[in-house]
RNA sequence: GGGCCUGUAGCUUAGUCAGGUAGAGCGCCGGGCUUUUAACCCGGUGGCCGGGGGUUCGAAUCCCCUCAGGCCCGCCA
């Protein structure tokens, strides 16, 4: 079974409406990794539809979080700002500097993420951490939390093994610039909590608004009561031991909720863009993903793997790999049989449950995705088609495609085109027509491959000059030197690509100038 | 120091929570194929389930120990 759906197997024991929730400070650009936290809770969402229970995904944004430090992204302007929620300051522009709050910080970096989400189906409740502050969502936790000042307290310093400061309160003020930094509480009268701040100057916060926030390990808690959260995959960091997850469960206990069940998912790891990466400082970039790779195979990566397993993201010659595996999943569906072992069965339920997650609207027809074409197929066309229209005509003449091309098509070749475009196209998936001879191909092709290039260029020096006819000409020369058309393609193989196969070879050389394709031929007959 | 995850065929892995004869894909090998879109069809090869011990009628699965890799314990998923 789909750990997903065992997952909502779990939460249909525990009853009631479900809702998942993903939580995501935004403090800088989102990246390939943030899509593991959304979509293990929203595959998780989807499986409890699935499975027919009451179900909700929730994506709350830790707007309402500091700002920690200067990025490297940022310029020394942002220094005044530290301490400040990330919802209250100014987005940066490009310089660094900050814009004019127009548009804040938690938004620049919320918003396109927000895009990506939405192409890769996921459209979750958003909630901006900070309204919940603002709208008075916190207030109960905020009064259980200070009037439980001490056990709170105990729970966190016995089960984390941190020593709390003798000053520490369970609430951080704003002061009088906004910062929740360097606040000394001196006073609490519901709704007030009184503080002096670092400048000196004395104020009180109304813990009914956005004046302050709960310390990150009761903010989750309190959050999980607020929302009726009943599910919440965390990165392995929230899991360790004494982590947040652990004091988070009884402090929302504390704090009267019903914890979800600790769950932690392991990281994503940037690999495999060849030897070079390291070196050269070739790192993908934060979306640069979903530029690469259609949303289905970007969903299809987090729902093959179990969440206690690394994934190696990769871009280079992997990506081809489990798109096809993807492709040869949808296009033959497992199928429970009868004889078949217990073992079987599961493994053909948990194939069948990565393949349904992995669709962008929950509950369509798999085979949709494909669209006909398979991913190595389009990257061979985009490769040798210069214009789109050239790629459409192609594959309306093979068949693949009957009138116009779907978005998600047209979408599909837009993001190969991009990623054979940039450097993490693996270089095996290159189709690279050679430029004069080779020695060692000279060798390979022998007698019979030159006579019969030599009879193929003569037939070739006139007449039509398309697909068809070039595919003509292809079988006559290797029938009348007494190849085998098999042996025939092969050396066209070798002279164009210095290997043994290759796409197509007459809608290859269709694509070559006339004079170049026999210019190249020509190179290996003896002067 | 504390803790988590992973280790199954050449590669990627399912199966571990609820113990019951080791599954899959890729690769590879052989055969087939008178138009080869990195094919397609058929058949086959291949695993002391990291190692050791224990519990059990029975362990990849549970318990203990051990080795190896990755990672977390400063609010970076």
């Amino acid at each position: 079974m789909h750990w997903a759906d065992h997952t909502a197997l779990r939460l249909g024991d525990r009853g009631g409406a479900q809702v998942s929730c993903s939580g995501i400070t935004p403090s800088g650009e989102f990246h390939v990794g943030h899509l593991r936290e959304i979509l293990s809770a929203e595959m998780i969402h989807r499986a409890c539809l699935d499975a027919g229970l009451e179900s909700e995904y929730v994506f709350i944004v830790d707007s309402m979080d500091p700002l920690r430090r200067v990025y490297d992204f940022l310029s020394d302007s942002y220094e005044r700002y530290i301490g400040h929620p990330l919802a209250y300051i100014p987005a940066p522009g490009p310089d660094g500097e900050p814009g004019d709050g127009s548009t804040s910080y938690a938004e620049h970096f919320l918003n396109p993420f927000l895009k990506a989400l939405e192409e890769i189906g996921v459209s979750p409740r958003v909630v901006m951490n900070h309204e919940t502050y603002e709208s008075g969502g916190f207030a109960e936790s905020i009064d259980r939390s200070i009037s439980m000042k001490g056990e709170i307290r105990g729970i966190i310093e016995s089960i984390s093994g941190r020593e709390l400061d003798d000053d520490w309160f369970p609430y951080n003020p704003r002061d009088s610039e906004g910062s929740m930094d360097g606040v000394t509480i001196t006073g609490y009268e519901k709704p007030y909590v009184q503080w002096i701040d670092s400048h000196g100057v004395e104020g009180r916060s109304d813990i009914r608004k956005g004046e302050g926030k709960l310390p990150w390990r009761v903010d989750w808690a309190a959050r999980w009561k607020i929302h009726g959260i009943t599910c919440e995959p965390a990165g392995k960091d929230h899991g360790a031991a004494g982590g947040s997850y652990d004091t988070g469960i009884p402090i929302c206990r504390l704090l009267g909720g019903k914890p979800p069940d600790k769950m932690t998912y392991e990281w994503i790891q940037l690999k495999g863009m060849g030897a070079m990466s390291s070196s050269s400082g070739l790192t993908i970039g934060p979306m640069e993903a979903l530029e690469l790779v259609p949303p289905q195979i970007m969903r299809y990566i987090i729902a093959r793997s179990k969440m206690g397993r690394h994934i190696e993201f990769d871009t280079g010659p992997s990506l081809f790999q489990v798109a096809e595996e993807y492709e040869r999943l949808v296009s033959e569906p497992p199928k429970e049989e009868g004889g078949m072992s217990k073992r079987q069965k599961v493994a053909v339920s948990t194939q069948e449950g990565a393949i349904r997650l992995s669709q962008i609207v929950r509950g369509s027809e798999p085979s949709e995705s494909i669209g006909g074409v398979s991913f190595s197929h389009l990257s061979m066309l985009a490769q040798i088609k210069k214009s789109d229209e050239g790629v459409w005509s192609s594959l309306r003449k093979s068949g693949h495609l009957a009138g116009e091309p779907s978005t998600s098509l047209v979408g599909r070749l837009t993001r190969m085109r991009a990623w054979i475009g940039g450097p993490h196209f693996p270089e095996d998936g290159r189709v690279r027509i050679l430029t004069g001879e080779k020695g060692e191909v000279r060798a390979e092709i022998g007698q019979e491959g030159l006579a019969f290039l030599e009879a193929l260029c003569l037939a070739l020096e006139g007449g039509e000059w398309d697909y068809e006819s070039i595919g003509t000409r292809i079988r006559e020369a290797a029938d009348k030197v007494g190849i085998t058309r098999r042996e025939g393609y092969t050396t066209l193989y070798r002279i164009l690509l210095g290997r043994d196969y290759g796409p197509k070879a007459s809608t290859l050389i269709g694509e070559m100038a006339r004079g170049d394709f026999v210019a190249l031929a020509s190179s290996y007959f003896p002067d």
